[in-house]
DNA sequence: TGTACATCAGTGAACGCGCGTTCACTGATGTAC
DNA sequence: TGTACATCAGTGAACGCGCGTTCACTGATGTAC
């Protein structure tokens, strides 16, 4: 007989969700730094005062976004590198995986290509550890492939730099092409193709690097 | 006998400077969306009502910077990428001029890094306007060279799209290990080494594109 | 099951403060004669 | 060179406004017996 909440602690999640969510939409069309906290409540219809019961500050807030942004992305990672199929394919796949990962969660995404550079210091941290942790995945899945033999430890890191840098920009040229509707639909089809064969350039650098 | 100014266009121009002086320096703690004008006019010493003198809002300000900061570039830019040394040579020289930039103007890289995806929306434009003439400026550079035959003018674009991110992504991480001042001179040097591999890597990819 | 008490998410009034913008002004610099 | 007038960069007072934060509160939910 496992009530897994109780009331009173699901109708505190459900705000502290109306927060986030309505920040992010805020968060549109400016940066965390001049994000106010009356600004939220207002937005979800609960008083100013009762963000503290969530939050203790609008820096908070942007924490918790960063987690929700990428803490569930890993899977997509893996997804995105992994696989068996030939280089091609997989580039391919993971030109779509952005792309839909993007059209899916536009706001997300431009969350963090903001504040990944912006004004909250705890914020950037937050952001630089979660995408070392990208980094250290993609590292590890490019060891388990047969053409990285030979190849060291901080080899393999940079090549995963390289790769985790190009999604984040694609990711954030995608962005600029869903905002614009379907007036964007043609340059998505243009930055698919650049974004794979900007892939391509770098797998085929790779497989000549220990000529 | 050409006085080139006068004293009143001069005494403008001083002020206009230390409003864009001051203003890059308020930005190494927030993002240009969370700018006052008051602090700013504060900061120079002047009375809040100056700042309308030389621009109409903080946004103005903003593109002014922008110009500033990537205007004068464009010499570096094909000093980076042109030369007639070796590949190794060049990359080499073009990571060294990266990193002297940065610790000769880290305000200017950081404020670009910044606003690139910041939340002012002329200023993002401003910024990728700019970024689209250094690439053009690249593949222009890269079409000259013999290694580009038979290269179509799309693929040249993409290929400086690739070295112009690189060499912005390079320039942001050399800006933090530049803040940590001493501490963080080991981290510039794995840095410069970890560019320099990635410039290679993208290099080699390039050299057997037409495989 | 019912009762008495504890907890605590959300309220609403109040505060002092700094903001962007307006306006009429001052006085040094520039210009016409 | 001197004079009379125009320009205009910078001033300072005043405005209404929304901000973050404090505090004592309310009343639904949770808990102990």
């Amino acid at each position: 007989m496992s009530h897994t909440l109780g009331v009173r602690q699901a109708q505190k999640q459900k705000t502290r969700q109306a927060l986030l969510d309505a920040a992010l939409e805020l968060l549109a069309e400016q940066s965390l730094s001049s994000l106010g906290l009356r600004e939220v409540t207002r937005a979800v219809g609960v008083a100013p005062t009762a963000f503290y019961r969530h939050f203790r500050c609008t820096a908070d807030l942007g924490v918790a976004l960063v987690d929700e942004a990428l803490g569930s992305l890993h899977p997509l990672i893996r997804a995105a590198v992994g696989g068996t199929e030939d280089s091609d394919q997989r580039i391919t796949r993971a030109v779509e995986l952005i792309e839909r990962h993007v059209a899916a969660h536009p706001a997300h995404v431009r969350f963090i290509a903001r504040e990944q550079h912006g004004g909250v210091q705890r914020v950037r941290t937050a952001i630089r550890d979660q995408l070392a942790r990208f980094t250290e995945e993609v590292r590890e899945q490019l060891a388990q492939d047969p053409e990285s033999a030979g190849w060291s430890e901080d080899e393999l890191r940079m090549l995963a730099g390289v790769y985790v840098d190009q999604m984040l920009i694609t990711a954030s040229r995608f962005l600029e092409a869903v905002e614009a509707g379907a007036a964007g639909e043609e340059e998505r089809r243009r930055l698919s193709r650049t974004a794979a064969d900007q892939l391509r350039l770098i797998s085929l650098g790779r497989t000549h690097w220990r000529d």
